[in-house]
RNA sequence: GCGGGCGUCGCCAAGUGGUUAAGGCAGCGGCUUGUGGCGCCGCUAUUCGGGGGUUCGAAUCCCCUCGCUCGCCCCA
């Protein structure tokens, strides 16, 4: 094939899936809304500086995975791997977070150079919402609440919530320590990767899915045990709030967040049913982000959504709706009629779908039949003669079992109003 | 970057060395010059991702290459 084709890992949305996409932003579009969320929208194109101070240059979305180029300017671009490092950025740069809160939502393509395959594209797209200036653990449990809200109204099945606390950031260090030395006494045993990462980037070693490794980290000290009594009271406050709303987590002292920037509570929602990428929704507290980008302290929390992955998960449960009216017409003065009825009644918020092809009534009337219209309006040379439409009902009594070809309505053409009426009854 | 699987019509797919490359779906036309689910008839790949080679002969064997897909790493 000599054709020209997409990047790898760019997909096309074609026309039949765009109503999966359209039916999944309507829905979040409508519970952020109820939420009072308000929407930010930020370039898809950054100076590669914003992710290498905002991620972390430790982590492997910085480390391998960024599509970077140099512009026309020299300048080193790229493309945002997520979201947050541009909200920040953005709300920094104007100054938004001095005039109070902020309680944020975005959705959009997303960019990552990795191997595609299930749930994980180069070019994919993930909705987020993020929360400043609101540093008690009400908001974490609002927030999550929103995720898991979100993800059960799509119908989603065998979802689970997973809860960490990473500290603030001396827990960290002070853990990071312990757990170094501890390891270092036990490098032989670890896997190639996790040797590397044991100064690199230790926390993420309780990652790993070699079993051997895991084997070994049972026994090795947690994070959980050296947070400091603040760390921890906030651990418990935010737990007790999400039971006392009924919203059924478990606890996972392996949960680590990829990404530089967390700090406090870590969370994931998992789905079993994912194929190897079981992480539809991750998230966490990064109360240094905003200081460590050049703006003022300013505590943050946020999660993101894979859009991609959702619709794995969710696609079955949705449903469309069909035309109204599938408009039969043939003969050169009925097309020019047919058209302009079909705009009026389009006016009124009828679906039509009108049939230009000029062949047979019989082959329109089996498009009508296949695209599941509720009425065939016909009209045809007889029509015009006798100046009115025909409204036919399509479909079948199921009690029958047969097409019931008696229900037709005859509508004088200067009578829309009648027209609408039936239709709409 | 590294493994496994796969690449035959818009989609699904048979064929695994021998004259014309099954079939199904969708599409178009007809049976029915104006009436729908079904049925019947006809049309739709000089060509098997691309390039080389072996052979009298290749979609079928070999080599290279490109692409897709699943997984590893990591993440949403």
């Amino acid at each position: 094939m000599n054709n020209l084709r997409n990047l790898r890992g760019m997909n096309d949305l074609l026309p039949d899936q765009t109503p999966f996409w359209q039916k999944i932003e309507s829905v979040f579009r409508d519970h952020f809304s109820r939420a009072g969320l308000k929407e930010i929208r930020t370039p898809l194109l950054e100076v590669t500086e914003l992710f290498s101070r905002g991620i972390g240059e430790g982590t492997d979305v910085v480390g391998k995975e960024m599509y970077t180029f140099l512009d026309r300017g020299e300048r080193s671009c790229t493309l945002r791997p997520e979201g947050t490092a541009s909200v920040a950025r953005a709300l920094i740069q104007h100054g938004l977070l001095k005039q109070g809160p902020l309680r944020l939502w975005y959705s959009g393509p997303m960019f990552r150079y990795e191997r595609p395959q299930a749930g994980r594209l180069r070019q994919f797209h993930q909705v987020g919402v993020e929360f400043f200036g609101l540093s008690s653990e009400i908001n974490d449990a609002e927030l999550i609440s929103i995720a898991w809200d979100l993800l059960n109204d799509f119908g989603v099945k065998d979802l689970k919530l997973e809860l960490n606390s990473l500290g603030n950031q001396e827990d960290r260090k002070k853990y990071q320590d312990k757990i170094v030395n501890w390891l270092e006494n036990r490098v032989e045993l670890l896997d190639e990767d996790s040797q590397k990462r044991l100064y690199k980037n230790p926390l993420r070693i309780f990652d790993s899915k070699v079993p051997s490794t895991q084997d070994l980290l049972k026994d090795a000290p947690l994070l959980i045990n050296s947070l400091c009594n603040e760390s921890r009271l906030r651990l418990e406050k935010l737990m007790d709030i999400l039971r006392a709303l009924e919203i059924p987590f478990s606890q996972n002292f392996r949960l680590v967040r990829g990404l530089d920037y967390y700090s406090h509570t870590a969370f994931e929602i998992t789905s079993n049913q994912l194929g190897a990428q079981s992480t539809i929704c991750g998230g966490g507290r990064y109360d240094s982000l905003i200081n460590q980008l050049g703006g003022l302290e300013t505590s943050a929390i946020g999660w993101a959504i894979g859009i991609e992955r959702l619709l794995l998960l969710a696609q079955d449960s949705f449903t469309f709706s069909f035309p109204d009216v599938y408009f039969v017409n043939k003969g050169q003065n009925a097309e020019l009629l047919a058209l302009s009825i079909t705009r009026k009644l389009r006016s009124k918020g009828i679906f039509v779908e009108i049939d230009n092809s000029s062949s047979s009534f019989s082959k329109q009337f089996k498009r009508a039949d296949r695209c599941k219209a509720k009425w065939a309006l016909v009209l045809g040379e007889d029509e015009i003669l006798n100046n009115e439409l025909r409204l036919k009902k399509l479909g079948r009594d199921e009690s029958l079992n047969e097409i019931d070809k008696t229900k037709e309505v005859l509508v004088p053409i200067n009578n829309i109003d009648i027209l609408i009426k039936t239709i709409l009854a």
